[in-house]
DNA sequence: TCTAATGTTTAGTACTTTTAAAACACTCTA
DNA sequence: TAGAGTGTTTTAAAAGTACTAAACATTAGA
């Protein structure tokens, strides 16, 4: 029976690796936090590589990656001298803190290879169709870029996940209250 | 003059390159969506090849999958062997395809993944504090990822993307109305 | 049916990423 | 200050991925 709840954990684990993979982390990531997410309490650092069967220097890179991206967090314990962890439980923080991160920088660069080429456009001076046509598809994706960026920092930027407010939004006598967590 | 319009494309096309493989996509998928929104008009697949010094194999292999992203279509020109590709200027039709994708595949990855556990969890016949947490903690990731759902759901539904209306939703009077594209 | 034009698949190479193991560094206690 | 217990960094190898060139397949016209 013991054996059974691990195989259970096993399986979740090693779908948040999936999940951490296909978001473009490191697999390892996922199984730090799957982990943790389902242990009522903190584990060491020693501990989670044994849990994992990974090297110690893998998990000391990828829990750090994991505390970065806001999933784990460290925890003091008086007159022990390891490192503990505990999973963040709250998912929307952990969401967000992911998604703002990925956002800003890709808004950000995006934004910058625009302005570069807009900028570059405009020192021609030769004023073809082929000129007109490139400048144009360039503000078309400022300015779409724009929006996108203001719909996502503004979902982002609410402190709780109320269920499904989005699609609420034009009938808001109907909102649900809450979610759990 | 022509030699500065090709500096500009090619820093945009890296650039499209780039957020391509952020996104976990090939960077050439990039380049082509990059290459051919800026064209008026339709390339082949031979010149799209020799414009981003690529292998035509390479190119094959890439165009398929952004036309199957909805980044491409292919254009028939009557008479002509050729494949002709261009881009689909809408770039919010581009991004609600490629976002669908991925929220259905992890989505329902996600969710197969806890319904396995919590069935695991309810054939055990122990109920430790072990297993009680592990089910509070099913639980709750699944409900939060139905809420995310239904949001995510509702947001790409949208038929056409309005600057920031999620923002402006507890102020709707001042909704922006409409963005170009 | 032969040839030329085009797109697709394959096989091997090169490149990139991930990993474990070991060396290293730090800190506390005796 | 020696030694044990921890976490970090480095390094070399393994695993995985992407790319080109070439072989292959398909089609259309002569």
């Amino acid at each position: 029976m013991e054996d059974s709840l691990v195989t259970v954990e096993t399986g979740f684990i090693d779908g948040m690796g999936q999940l951490a993979d296909y978001w473009g982390y490191n697999k390892v990531v996922g199984w730090i936090y799957g982990l943790l997410y389902l242990q009522d309490g903190s584990l060491s650092l020693e501990s989670v590589a044994a849990e994992l069967q990974v090297s110690k220097g893998n998990i000391s890179i990828n829990v750090r990656e994991a505390e970065r991206l806001g999933m784990v967090k460290k925890v003091w314990k008086k007159g022990d001298r390891k490192d503990y962890y505990e999973a963040e439980p709250n998912l929307w923080q952990v969401i967000r803190r992911i998604t703002r991160e990925r956002q800003k920088k890709e808004f950000d660069f995006a934004m910058e290879t625009i302005k570069t080429g807009l900028d570059g456009l405009e020192l021609l001076e030769s004023n073809t169709q082929q000129v007109r046509f490139a400048r144009k598809r360039l503000n078309q994706m400022s300015s779409f870029l724009k929006s996108t960026n203001a719909i996502i920092s503004g979902l982002l930027s609410l402190e709780t996940l109320k269920g499904a407010a989005v699609q609420a939004c034009p009938v808001r006598s109907r909102l649900p209250g809450r979610t759990s967590d």
